[in-house]
RNA sequence: GGGCGCGUAGCUCAGCGGGAGAGCACUGCCUUCACACGGCAGGGGUCGCUGGUUCGAUCCCAGCCGCGCCCACCA
């Protein structure tokens, strides 16, 4: 125990209060837990290991806590260490406080922890005997048997009046999760995978990711359910550069940084880190529904995904392919560490060009030369001028006297120089710009190296400049310049600087020993890969973005002077020589090295990107040729966004090329990127970024300003983040469910264009979701009564239930069509317009004609109520790709009503096309009844006509198709439209009356008080022009000699036709319209 | 400097050689027994501009205007 006589720092008691509170929830929650379970078994809570984690911290601490006996002696800990593991004590804290919070608020409400259940079966009523069916045998929410998968229901057996996303979304996870749905069946002749863009192992889930996910989940969901066996190989990425700076950020909050700690220390820090956030990206892609093998969940910093590296990194040196080599790189000066070319942006920014006099030696005049970097100046080695520029020809081969030095550069000439920019001289730095390099290296110039790591100057310089900053030593070299009338001008210049993308520090160009990748043998099969169409980018164009970049492609360098990554396995002894191999005893053994010759690794680590590579097949298990490897790879598709081209696709084609002989993937999807709805970039320092999860769960404004405005690097733009989205979001985001999301984003992934985020757009498909679950909910009031009876026995079909099962086969089709294309926008549409506009709109409204009909033949009723079951349940597979959560608690209802077994609509067959089932007759008798009852629909509600009246309806014209269409169907059009009665009228016996139109028959509502007959000329009127206009239109058309004798048959036949149509209802309309008289 | 993409209804976007579309927003009527997160009906567009090809152009071609992105060493 500690020695309570030591009176405690107020902050160690703060933490100790902060522990023993967490210790009272873990008591709390265990208690609940044990209460839970008398009533939910399976309800599994996870209690943290409390013990294990916080025995890493400080013992005395530790030891402080009641009920606790410290295991061993405190161990004396230097300060600063003990201050991060105090600090990281509090993180962990925060974690498990989280973590179980979470746990109880989403037990809670999938059903799982009842808070008081006696009361809640008091208020079940019984079900009446007529009642009873099949699922009546377990009248209560089966909150203790997920696996049994129960819908989500009211008390009384039906659904809830209002789709409620929250209930239902995590329950279902879980359970396909348990089920081992997400790994592929191995058992299917045909597979299919996926690569998941590993995400950053610390990171968290942005609306990219969510995007993304939504698309490749809906195609794996798709191939699944198509019988593949489908793999989703999911996974994390260590990300060495942003991993280490954000572990290096929370060290030097402290003070310490990551040389005090060493590299052992500090990697042990990474890993913590990696431990405590690691787990959050993976459960956000969860909540996002994402379908991905969990199982065979990989790391790239793996021991597997390790070897993979070495390995290839052995036989890439061993081909040549990898060198190692003195080289002016892209250095970093505050994260110390080279850069690939592709790390580096340039951007604009505002600077100055500096002109300076450069002596000649002679003492005879000057040369002017003009900088951006006066500083450089130092380590100038030459001046060089164009070979033809008359002006100086005569000065080649002279010496200047470089100022503020003692040093005599040569003028040389050289192509590079553009005679008219400037003076048409520049000074060469051939250590400190890569253009000067080449020249340098062209002319044998010596290279002078003025800078130090940090890009302060060092021991080459001249004294009075060592160990400044180079913008320092820029101020000072100016100043001097200027002092000795050196200095000619200074002029506004507007360049580009490189910065590295993750500490946007300016990179300086540095001579540092590196390794590479040669870059040129790898890209030329890569090149023929897409050129021979082995990898097909969609859309196509960005094959050009990549040839564009491959046929100019740099060796990349690959090491790092970084501590988290995978180490190069290569080792020096003291007389400098390099020896690359798997380990240090295959080194030895290879070299025949003695065993007292001292060898030490390479401290560098490698470039992320080099992991990333081996991705398609080092998460397969190579080097070993496991079956996996043999079964998906090439693997069939990648999902991802253009800004990764280069960095991932470009190289996963070239190593898997090399390393694999084959390509890593068929098809590239290209996505765009997610945009605020001004078409902004989210970021951070933006302010506008929105968390997928908060569009799925809702947020109040003010949490929502709070994490806007919280860690921002410029804290100055807090209030005007926050006073945007107050402005943008005055009621904070409403939740709307993953599947809502999710068909937003499928709607949105339109080809070649970037997303603008809408939340107009996710608004309309939460109540799309809505929609369904009520039509859901109408089938099943019709049908679950009669569910035994709806699944045997024989049936008729009548009209509707013909049309909208051929709709459905049409709906099929287009959105299996959108899939195979990826066009997911087109898929979603045509299965929203379905649902919505045909199901609902029309074919519901049908069914209930006939359902509520106690006349009707029980074999057509039979029929209706086994077409309500059949189309929404095939409906619910089709859209289950899109909509996993909503699809399976409604097909958990509906599947065994539709005749389907099985416990899950994930390993149900995804539907096919039927074309024999797509019934042009009765699409074309429907066509014609929808527009009598538009018709009819339309007058009533210009007419102001109360909408529940019933109106007499007399009718006449048609050819005899029509008529007995009317004869036929006349029950759907009289309930659809209102009508009271239809009667058959000669042509010149039509009273004054208002007029609708279907095909060749004319429909007629008398005045009879209802109809305004002002009104009605003035409709009739603007009918007429609008049929008149296109008549002229037509009729001009067809006028013309060229276009009967140019135009395709089939167009000509089409145009006669319209006009035909246009003609004959203009003539109807205009008969009626002289009935009524002149106004 | 080179390359790519985008300008269609108030907003976000489909369509891309022969009748201008969707969602949201807007207007009117309707709390009809699945749904007001709803129903029914309606208003709204010289499809950036100018030429060309074509019997016919929002769609193809050229140029221009505006916007965005990527690549690139002009000191």
């Amino acid at each position: 125990m500690a020695d309570p006589s030591i009176p405690a720092s107020a902050d160690e008691q703060r933490k100790r209060q902060a522990l023993s509170e967490t210790i009272d929830e873990l008591d709390e929650l265990l208690s609940k837990r044990e209460a839970a379970s008398r009533h939910a078994p399976p309800t599994e809570i996870e209690i943290p290991v409390l013990d294990d984690r916080l025995a890493d911290f400080d013992p005395a601490l530790f030891s402080a806590l009641p009920g606790r006996t410290p295991s061993a002696e405190p161990a004396p800990l230097d300060d600063k260490i003990k201050h991060i593991l105090s600090q990281e004590l509090q993180l962990v804290i925060d974690g498990l406080r989280a973590s179980v919070a979470t746990q109880i608020h989403e037990a809670l409400r999938s059903g799982g922890m009842p808070s008081a259940p006696s009361e809640r079966a008091n208020d079940i009523p019984m079900p009446s005997d007529s009642d009873q069916t099949a699922n009546d045998q377990q009248p209560e929410p089966r909150i203790d048997a997920p696996a049994e998968s129960p819908a989500v229901a009211t008390p009384d057996g039906t659904l809830a009046k209002t789709y409620d996303p929250s209930g239902i979304e995590q329950k279902w996870y879980r359970f396909w999760e348990e089920q081992g749905y997400f790994a592929p069946d191995a058992s299917r002749d045909t597979s299919y995978a996926i690569m998941l863009p590993p995400p950053n192992v610390t990171g968290s889930l942005h609306m990219g990711h969510g995007f993304q996910h939504t698309l490749m989940d809906a195609l794996i969901r798709y191939h699944r359910m198509s019988g593949a066996a489908a793999l989703w190989q999911c996974g994390t990425d260590h990300a060495g550069i942003a991993t280490q700076m954000v572990v290096e950020r929370n060290l030097a909050v402290t003070g310490v940084g990551r040389l005090d700690l060493g590299r052992e220390r500090f990697l042990a820090e990474v890993w913590k880190w990696k431990e405590q956030s690691g787990g959050r990206i993976t459960q956000q892609l969860r909540r996002m529904g994402s379908s991905m093998d969990w199982s065979r969940e990989r790391f790239t910093l793996d021991a597997g995904l390790s070897r993979a590296v070495t390995e290839v990194f052995v036989l890439l040196y061993k081909e040549g392919l990898i060198y190692r080599g003195q080289r002016l790189v892209n250095w970093d000066p505050v994260l110390h560490t080279a850069l690939s070319d592709l790390e580096v942006v340039a951007e604009e920014e505002q600077g100055k060009l500096w002109h300076i006099r450069y002596p000649l030696a002679t003492g005879g005049g000057y040369v002017v030369v003009a900088t951006t970097r006066p500083e450089t100046m130092l380590g100038d080695t030459a001046v060089a001028v164009h070979p033809d520029d008359e002006r100086y020809r005569h000065l080649v081969g002279q010496c200047i006297r470089l100022p503020l030095t003692d040093r005599l550069i040569p003028i040389i000439a050289d192509d590079y120089v553009d005679p008219a920019f400037g003076s048409g001289c520049v000074k060469i730095t051939p250590a400190h710009d890569f253009n000067d390099y080449e020249v340098g290296k062209r002319h044998d110039l010596p290279l002078i190296n003025i800078f130090t790591i940090d890009a302060s100057l060092n021991e080459q310089a001249p004294e009075p400049y060592r160990g400044l900053d180079r913008y320092e030593a820029r101020r000072r070299i100016v100043a001097d310049l200027a002092a000795n009338d050196l200095l000619a001008r200074v002029d506004d210049h507007k360049l580009q600087v490189p910065r590295g993308d993750r500490s946007q520090a300016v990179v300086e160009p540095l001579l540092t020993d590196q390794w590479f990748v040669k870059a040129k043998p790898l890209a030329e099969p890569a090149i023929a890969a897409v050129e021979q169409g082995r990898v097909r980018f969609v859309p196509d164009n960005w094959s050009k973005t990549y040839y564009e970049w491959m046929r100019n492609i740099e060796d990349w360098c690959i090491s790092r002077q970084l501590w988290w990554g995978h180490r190069i396995p290569a080792w020096y002894d003291d007389r400098g020589n390099v020896y690359v191999g798997r380990d240090e005893a295959e080194v030895r053994r290879q070299h025949g090295l003695p065993a007292e010759l001292a060898l030490r690794q390479d401290e560098d680590v490698l470039d992320t990107w080099f992991s990333s590579a081996l991705w398609p097949f080092s998460t397969l298990g190579w080097p070993e040729q496991t079956p996996e490897l043999a079964r998906y790879y090439p693997t069939d598709v990648l999902v991802t966004a253009f800004d990764i081209i280069f960095f991932w696709v470009a190289r996963m084609i070239m190593l898997g090329l090399k390393v694999m002989g084959d390509v890593p993937f068929r098809e590239v999807y290209i996505h765009g990127l997610v945009r605020d709805a001004d078409g902004n970039k989210m970021s951070k320092s933006k302010g506008n970024i929105l968390d997928p999860l908060d569009l799925v769960d809702g947020i109040e404004l003010d949490a929502l300003v709070d994490k806007r405005t919280t860690g921002l690097m410029r804290p100055e733009d807090a209030p005007r983040i926050a006073q945007a989205t107050r402005k943008q979001f005055p009621q904070g985001i409403p939740g709307h469910g993953t599947d809502a999301l999710r068909f937003t984003f499928a709607s949105l992934a339109t080809q070649g264009r970037d997303v603008r985020f809408d939340l107009g757009r996710i608004e309309g498909y939460r109540n799309f979701c809505n929609k369904l679950w009520n039509a859901a909910r109408f089938v099943l009031l019709m049908t679950e009564p009669h569910a035994a009876d709806s699944r045997a026995g024989d049936s008729a079909l009548g009209l509707p239930e013909r049309w909208i099962r051929g709709r459905m086969q049409q709906t099929i089709a287009a959105v299996r069509d959108g899939l195979d294309h990826y066009r997911f926008d087109l898929a979603v549409q045509a299965i929203y317009e379905f649902v919505w506009d045909e199901f609902c709109d029309w074919y519901l409204e049908l069914a209930k004609v006939d359902l509520n009909d106690p006349e009707r033949d029980p074999l057509l009723q039979r029929g209706t109520r086994r077409t309500l079951a059949d189309t929404l349940e095939t409906a619910l597979r089709l859209l289950h790709p899109f909509m996993p959560f909503i699809t399976e608690e409604l097909w958990q209802r509906i599947a065994p009503i539709a005749g389907r077994d099985g416990a899950s609509i994930m390993t149900q067959p995804y539907p096919q096309p039927i074309r024999a089932r797509q019934d042009a007759a009765a699409q074309a008798t429907f066509a014609w009844l929808k527009e009598a009852v538009l018709g009819l629909r339309r007058i009533r509600a210009e007419m102001n006509i109360e909408p529940r009246k019933r109106l007499p309806v007399l009718y006449h014209g048609g050819d005899e198709r029509e008529c007995k269409w009317l004869a036929a169907q006349q029950r759907y059009l009289c309930a659809l439209a209102r009508i009271e009665s239809l009667a058959a009228i000669e042509p010149g016996a039509a009273p004054e009356a208002a007029t609708a139109l279907a095909g060749g028959m004319t429909f007629l509502i008398p005045l009879a008080n209802v109809i305004d007959p002002a009104a009605e000329r003035l409709r009739l009127d603007k009918e007429i022009d609008c049929l008149s206009k296109e008549r002229e239109r037509i009729g001009g058309k067809l006028a013309r000699p060229e276009f009967i004798s140019k135009a395709p048959a089939p167009v000509v036949a089409k145009e006669r036709q319209r006009l035909a149509e246009v003609e004959q209802a203009l003539n109807q309309l205009s008969g009626q319209r002289e009935r009524l008289g002149r106004l």
